[in-house]
RNA sequence: GCCGGUUUAGCUCAGCUGGUAGAGCAACUGAUUUGUAAUCAGUAGGUCGGGGGUUCGAAUCCCUCAACCGGCACCA
């Protein structure tokens, strides 16, 4: 006899073999009904498969949070059916779950297009109505691979090479197809019910090697009910909404167009909001850094010293004299990073110990010639701004230098409103320069800061490993941000480095007289301060707080009996520094109000008769229907108050003190 | 870079199987003096992404280049 522990902590015994769904049965019919699988010790099994051994057992229903990726798995393989059903010779590859969905990689002479979606569809709904049984065989190895090479399906031949050889191969059956699949499913297949649906088609490389050659993906999305279906059909919407290219456009911060692919015209308003994110930065800067700037153009020579002409060269962009005749024809890269030209000014001059730590900054433009295919608005561009920094400092101080910026990195992120941070620490990968030792040693500080920055963060910052994916010249803390609707972003990283000063021929001399190389840390905080503006403008929805929006006040008036107060007004928002402008047009206030809201003005200081008669203003803002009554002084006091930067805030400069 | 899609007025989009373009908003002009998300009327605006081809005739069909969109790959 085996012993099955249940949620409320009560044993019972069973015969050996017995399955999930008699267990169910055996407690009332209505659990039978609507259980789709078995939990033991936690993990999800099938209804039918025979339990061997003492465990934690849960029946999981449908409405279960477990039972979700059960429907969308279940989905795939459906979909995999239909597609098979309705275009013969299409052979299948992998269908897996992820978030809020699923896909299915198919290869097709004939790639799929949007418009085979709703036959697929349709025929998914067909399958799910037939409401099948999905059922599990294990296969010998060999079976299985001769099955699926008569049936022509090459790359499951391939996926069952790559399974491990102590473990079995299984099929899982749905009516009349089947599919290599290491399970769990459902019953059958009208458990998957009918709150899905197809969203795109895509191209995927065979085992995301772009060596490998394309496959035909098919996205969809499943869900629990139609509601939760519906209500992440509106999610996606709402998150349309607050794309920074369309609110790029709407609030005309910033264009892109053909004759310059990736990079950004910023107009005014677009390159006040810039402005005032550099401006910012800079405040939090002034105490530990020198800012500097380094050239644009530099001599190829340069690139190759530092190793991005080996690695990166095809990524870069090349600058020569455009004369004919010129004679200088040297080459020069346009600069992708700043470290080597922050290096060469390290290296003017002889540097002492007591120099370091060093620390130099820089707003610096950079170009990278992405792959087109990967640019996308102000997340991806080809020439960008980055707040980048190199310390140069002894190994003693390294692990500080390294909390220092940690600390900078999270208080600029509260003062955005990030408060969710995660920190990564990415490893050594394949392709890189240095020593094994020199790595092991970086990797094993940064370690031990990593678990600094754990412990000093009351947990509140959760930290990780990436492995192989530093950068070629040293290992680095990634850190990830998420913003308003969940999304993570991956901005700032400080990258600790034993190489380039090495490489460039950068030392100090130290107090014992002999030169030494000092360790060099790449740091970023916004990373490029364009995707970081896109990040904003889609965390606020354009909605700017006061201090950040590009036009924070706008003057109007009801009728022009009042356009001399609204000047008065107007003239004194700006001398209380306010970025403000007057609307004197003679339109309905309706149509003023709508079209500034529109434009997401923070405030709008309507002034009519009243108004002037009392010298009051009547202020609306952004997203409220309604309005506030304020004598003038005072409402330009609390608009005063509140635009200002929180890293400048009264109470924080003296908790400073 | 790869797969698929898209490209028509400043913006959002119509334009069936080929017969040389249309709407709403915006702009401009005029009227309207208005109390918190669209006042009314009129006017103007397009070599239909670029190039090439098929055809008596191309926004429409074919080729090609580019940009953009959705993914994949990449991201020092």
């Amino acid at each position: 006899m085996i012993s099955l522990t249940f949620p409320d902590e009560s044993q019972r015994e069973f015969q050996p073999g017995i399955s999930g769904r008699e267990i169910a049965e055996g407690i009332s019919k209505s659990l039978a009904k609507k259980a789709v699988a078995v939990a033991l010790d936690g993990r999800l099994a099938d209804l039918s498969e025979p339990i061997t051994g003492d465990a934690k057992i849960e029946i999981v229903t449908r409405d279960d949070d477990r039972a979700l990726e059960m429907i969308r798995h279940d989905a795939a393989h459906v979909m995999a059916e239909a597609v098979q059903e309705l275009y013969p010779g299409t052979q299948v590859t992998i269908g897996p779950v992820i978030e809020n969905g699923f896909y299915y990689d198919f290869h097709r002479n004939e790639p799929f297009t949007p418009e085979d979606l709703p036959k697929i569809e349709a025929k998914m709904r067909e399958i799910i109505q037939r409401d099948a049984p999905f059922t599990k065989e294990v296969w010998s190895r060999d079976q299985a691979k001769a099955y699926f090479r008569d049936q022509g399906e090459n790359f499951k031949v391939e996926l069952i090479d790559a399974i491990p050889d102590g473990e079995d191969v299984k099929i899982y059956r749905q009516g009349d197809w089947l599919d290599l699949c290491r399970g769990p499913h459902m019953p059958s297949t009208g458990k998957i019910g009918p709150a899905f649906k197809l969203m795109k088609v895509a191209g995927a490389y065979w085992r995301g090697d772009s060596n490998n050659q394309m496959l035909s993906r098919i996205y969809g999305t499943a869900w629990t009910n139609e509601k939760d279906l519906k209500a992440y059909l509106h999610l996606l919407e709402e998150a349309e909404k607050r794309d920074h290219r369309r609110l790029g456009r709407e609030m005309d911060l910033f264009h892109f167009q053909e004759e310059g692919p990736g990079v950004v015209f910023w107009h005014a308003k677009g390159w006040q909001l810039f402005q005032s994110l550099v401006s910012y930065m800079r405040r939090r800067l002034e105490d530990d850094y020198d800012e500097v700037n380094a050239p644009q153009i530099l001599n190829k020579e340069l690139w190759e010293i530092s190793g991005h002409w080996e690695w990166y060269r095809e990524n870069m962009f090349q600058v020569e004299s455009a004369g004919d005749d010129a004679e200088d024809k040297r080459i020069f890269a346009l600069k992708p990073m700043n470290c080597p030209g922050h290096v060469q000014i390290f290296k003017h001059g002889l540097k002492s110990y007591r120099d370091l730590p060093l620390r130099l900054a820089e707003f610096g433009v950079v170009h990278r010639y992405e792959p087109s295919g990967a640019m996308h608005g102000l997340m991806r561009v080809r020439g960008f701004t980055q707040d980048d920094a190199h310390v140069f400092c002894t190994e003693n101080q390294l692990a500080d230098e390294c909390m220092k910026i940690n600390d900078l990195i999270l208080t600029t992120y509260a003062d955005f409103g990030f408060d969710e941070i995660v920190v990564k620490l990415s490893t050594r990968p394949e392709k890189r320069v240095g020593s094994d030792e020199s790595w092991d040693h970086a990797e094993e500080v940064m370690t031990e800061v990593l678990e600094r920055i754990a412990a000093q963060s009351d947990g509140r910052i959760k930290t990780g490993i990436n492995p192989g994916e530093g950068a070629f010249y040293g290992p680095k803390f990634e850190y990830t941000l998420r913003d308003a609707i969940g999304r993570e972003w991956q901005c700032g990283t400080t990258q600790v480095d034993f190489n380039l000063p090495e490489r460039f021929g950068a030392f100090y001399i130290d107090s014992d007289g002999e030169k030494k190389y000092p360790v060099m840390v790449h740091r970023a905080i916004c990373g490029s301060m364009e995707r970081f503006l896109g990040i904003l403008i889609e965390n606020h929805a354009g909605h700017f707080p006061l201090w950040l929006a590009p036009k924070q006040v706008v003057v109007t008036t009801i009728t022009s009996d009042a356009d001399d107060y609204a000047r008065e007004v107007y003239q004194r928002a700006r001398a209380a520094g306010l970025r403000a402008e007057l609307d004197l047009r003679n339109e309905k206030i309706n149509y003023k109000v709508r079209e500034h809201s529109l434009a997401k003005v923070p405030v709008i200081l309507v002034c009519g008769k009243r108004e002037a008669e009392e010298h009051t203003v009547n202020i609306r803002r952004l997203g409220s229907k309604d309005q506030t009554a304020l004598p003038l002084a005072e409402a330009l006091e609390v608009l005063g108050e509140e635009a200002v930067p929180p890293d400048q805030r009264v109470d924080r400069k003296l908790a400073a003190e």
